[in-house]
DNA sequence: GAAGCAAGTCAACATATGTTTACATTGCGT
DNA sequence: ACGCAATGTAAACATATGTTGACTTGCTTC
């Protein structure tokens, strides 16, 4: 229907590999490359021999190790999860918007913003959806729980509120510097371009105490 | 491939239509439709089908009036971007954050919510990539304005570039409400729980002069 | 009322796409 | 070395989907 453009040169020139017919392996390579494709492309508009096509291995093996294009997704999701949750896991509450800024500016395909994008994508199913729900609420309470907030603490419903504040906003700003946006010059500011705006970003939606 | 719910009862029970065979009226139906779906669902996930059905109209009436999908959809992109100036147009550069914060609130399908999901759907073409990105550098000019910026003013740049995170965060608290995901505390928050965090937000992006 | 034209309908087509099935090949344990 | 399970391959299938062309229907004008 559209052009096709791959994510990456298949798996980068190495003439021979260590081991090949390794489960594992190409899973993995399936999983990378569907990561990729979802969070550029959107969930509807990736198709599974595109994924198969930038992982060098055959489409069938996609139904074989996750089922089906959903399951696939779904084991996306969860490392996207996972990922986020092990980066921002141990922030120093005074370092949060210095954090967020490092996570935000990377734009490489491995990098919080592919992350966050990949969070957004929809498939339509409710499993999916999901995860999802699961993954932001986690991220949120995480936020929060840097500035302080408790479960089931009086008022924390604010807080909380706030904290997903200051995600939408690492998000929209992750979204407005990915590539079918590129809004600029929000997409070409560097590190350091981002971390004042965001420290006041931050800091306005959740005082420091 | 996945469910089908429709997006509204096509027409709602009008049971006999004043003017039918009106070009004008069906070409707006579909325009009204196609925004819904393309907002909830995405280009690639919503179908012709889809679109002409919930418009009530025959689906050739789509490549007749717009071309082709892709038309439709940049169409649907020059229509949010006008309503978007149209609500942004005349704000008061102190009422801005509970500008925001009215409009953002508004979930409905024809509100500033819907409108900046839609903006964020990408279709792979390269016409409806110009046009989003105009539509969003146009937005965050206006908003930069309102707090103050004038084009090529020296330093302008980094104000155009925290009116850009401003906008991102909107369209981040958008997005984290919409109907696909749905997170809480932050999706059922009225306009009142959201003005004040807004403007916390957007005063320490833009402060009032 | 007939002609002419815009508006709408219907059916078909060409292709893209997720999935399955049957078959081939590799490597490991014995 | 041999068998066997695990891994990978190739082709086909059923269907969904954007688009097109021929045809019909209603409105307007003379």
């Amino acid at each position: 229907m559209t052009a096709e453009p791959p994510v990456s040169p298949a798996t980068a020139g190495e003439p021979a590999r260590p081991r090949r017919r390794d489960a594992t392996e190409t899973r993995q390579l399936l999983l990378d490359a569907a990561r990729q494709r979802f969070a550029r492309d959107g969930y509807a508009a990736t198709t599974v021999r595109d994924i198969a096509d930038d992982a060098g291995v055959n489409v069938a093996l996609i139904n074989r190790y996750f089922s089906s294009k959903e399951g696939l997704f779904e084991a996306c999701l969860r490392a996207a999860g996972d990922e986020l949750r092990r980066t921002t896991g141990q922030t120093p509450a005074d370092r949060v918007p210095e954090a967020i800024a490092r996570h935000i500016a990377d734009l490489g395909t491995a990098g919080l913003s592919s992350q966050l994008t990949l969070l957004l994508r929809s498939s339509g199913d409710a499993g999916a959806d999901e995860i999802r729900r699961g993954v932001l609420s986690r991220a949120s309470e995480q936020l929060a729980a840097a500035r302080g907030w408790r479960p089931g603490e009086p008022g924390g419903e604010q807080i909380l509120l706030r904290a997903q504040m200051a995600l939408a906003a690492g998000i929209g700003v992750a979204v407005l510097r990915s590539s079918s946006i590129q809004l600029e010059p929000l997409s070409s500011a560097t590190e350091e371009d981002l971390v004042g705006p965001l420290r006041d970003l931050v800091d306005a939606l959740l005082p420091p105490r």
